[in-house]
RNA sequence: GCCGCCAUAGCUCAGUUGGUUAGAGCGCCAGAUUGUGGAUCUGGAGGUCCCCCGUUCAAGCCGGGGUGGCGGUACCA
């Protein structure tokens, strides 16, 4: 009986972190691995950085005394500087860029693979700790840059499996916003705080819908909770004016660049922004990516230091839940150009574009696309460890299967046979090696493998027990000697 | 942050007008086979009914407070 001890410790898992099993790690490699070769394939090269930097590198986010890990978690160094887990993968590279200027290649193409942390309220789909793959290229300022990076992520997601057809990377500009807020009298730093509310009204089309966003730009918005979104307080002829940058799109892309041109050209920087993305437009058309990249002038994406055009990748397609309702996946990833972040280290200005896929939630998306697979037998084969004083002779039949190349391991746990059978199949185990006293004293020793997989498909069958205890399915005895040959015979039937 | 909902076994959940020993399914362990996983049957282990205070002869159930979780919304570099 076990006592309850008041003093022992709760095993608990921070709340908005997860752990990985084996499963959810195999495909996880296997989907960065796709992603890496992509990157690479292009021309891109691996850079690693640290999980902490000063927190003033990081960004805007200076933890103040009231609030140090609003945000970020953040923590004091032992002189007392301010460190904090990095929030993005970006704003560390263009630390390490200001930092080793001198001896990288310009323009600099690098990619990064690692876990982010946001100390904000968890949700479903949601982690304070998550996984991005990164892609930059720092120091070419031409859109082609911009065309590159959005045609590249549209291969890296098919290299892990979505399909052609099954997303899309849209592409927008934040000339064009920022020439509308200039054309409806939003311009100049006081009205920075009304931009931002516009921002995020645009930003919330796909959610809210055109009536949404519409009184999210005039007095607001109540929600079903009945909390209430204060509005950007446009009249109604800027709203509209808003709205329309959303009605420009078509399925065309040089006909959308050249209908926000058209309606911008009133704005220095509308006008730039539809060239550019008139460029772009040319530019996948000619490379061959069309159909995969869309100009697409809803997307916002990240309200800070995005100074150009910006992209997104979206899942298209939608799978039912256990209640049979779709679930959308929708953004994947995206970025854009951030041409003044490596500058805020430097007193030169360099220019830099680059994207982020968010593996967690790519992964969530194609496990779920694929459905419950039935597990494979991937696990090693287990030697059963029938009599505790011939566990060496298990120890060198493992070792021959391994110099063999065969995942091997030796039950090394307490229980009877039966429960070593039940490991075995926990495991996933392919096969099970059993040597009891049968086996070995035979004149020529022998061993029995059992064929976990065929043992499975044979009981489907089998309807009474005497059936299970007679019949022993799937299984052979062999001469010891051939262990590996006949191991490797019942792995090849499996694949 | 704001609004709402919820908290009983490892999981999903029942639990009568407040009444004695708190249940089911799944899972787990074991037996049916002293050498056989997955079907079946039988048995077993497993509970601070989230915590504290209150009402009551009596609280899983009623009241108050706290904590935790979920959903929506806001924020999201």
């Amino acid at each position: 009986m076990t006592v309850r001890r008041a003093d022992l410790t709760p095993a608990r898992l921070p709340r908005g972190f997860a752990d990985r099993g084996a499963a959810e790690l195999k495909t996880l490699r296997e989907m960065t691995e796709r992603i890496r070769e992509t990157y690479e394939l292009w021309g891109f090269e691996g850079l690693e950085t640290p999980v902490f930097e000063y927190t003033d590198a990081l960004g805007k986010f200076l933890p103040d005394q009231d609030r140090p890990n609003a945000g970020v978690f953040s923590l004091q160094d032992d002189d007392e500087q301010w460190m904090s887990l990095r929030y993005d993968l970006t704003a560390p590279l263009a630390r390490f860029v200001a930092e080793n200027f001198q001896r990288l290649p310009k323009p600099y193409r690098s990619y990064r693979f690692g876990p982010v942390f946001r100390n904000e309220k968890p949700g479903p789909g949601r982690f304070r700790q998550f996984l991005q793959f990164d892609a930059d290229i720092v120091g070419a300022a031409s859109v082609a840059a911009d065309a590159e990076m959005c045609m590249m992520m549209a291969d890296a997601l098919e290299a892990v499996g979505v399909k052609r057809g099954d997303y899309v990377i849209k592409v927008n500009n934040r000339k064009i916003l920022d020439g509308v807020m200039e054309a409806i009298g939003l311009g100049g730093e006081e009205n920075a705080g009304r931009r931002l509310t516009v921002l995020r009204a645009i930003d919330k089309l796909d959610r809210l819908g055109p009536e949404g966003v519409r009184a999210l730009l005039g007095r607001g918005r109540k929600d079903e909770s009945g909390d209430f979104t204060k509005g950007a307080g446009l009249d109604d002829e800027a709203a509209l004016r808003v709205l329309s940058i959303l009605k420009a799109k078509t399925a065309d892309n040089l006909e959308t660049a050249r209908r926000l041109f058209e309606e911008f050209s009133s704005t220095e920087s509308g006008q730039d922004g539809a060239r550019e993305l008139s460029a772009i437009a040319t530019l996948i058309e000619q490379a061959g990516y069309e159909g995969r990249v869309s100009i697409d002038p809803s997307v916002v994406r990240g309200l800070e230091y995005y100074t150009g055009p910006v992209y997104e990748a979206e899942l298209t397609f939608t799978i039912e839940d256990d209640d049979g309702r779709p679930i959308q996946f929708g953004s994947v990833g995206g970025g854009g150009r951030y041409d003044g972040l490596v500058g805020r280290f430097m007193a030169e200005d360099t220019p830099a574009t680059g994207f982020s896929i968010g593996v967690s939630r790519l992964l969530a998306a194609l496990t779920a696309l694929k459905g419950e697979t039935a597990p494979a037998a991937d696990g090693p084969v287990v030697v059963l460890a029938l009599d505790r004083e011939h566990i060496g002779r298990s120890m060198a039949q493992a070792a021959k299967l391994r110099e063999a190349g065969i995942a091997a391991e030796v039950y090394l746990g307490s229980s009877g046979m039966k429960a070593q059978m039940k490991y075995a199949d926990r495991r996933r185990s392919p096969c099970v090696v059993i040597q009891g006293s049968d086996e070995r004293e035979a004149e020529i020793p022998q061993v029995t493998l059992k064929d976990l997989v065929e043992g499975a498909k044979a009981a489907a069958a089998i309807k009474e027990r005497s059936e299970w205890t007679e019949s022993r399915p799937a299984q052979v005895t062999v001469p010891e000697e051939r262990l590996v040959e006949e191991v490797r015979a019942i792995l090849a039937r499996h694949g």
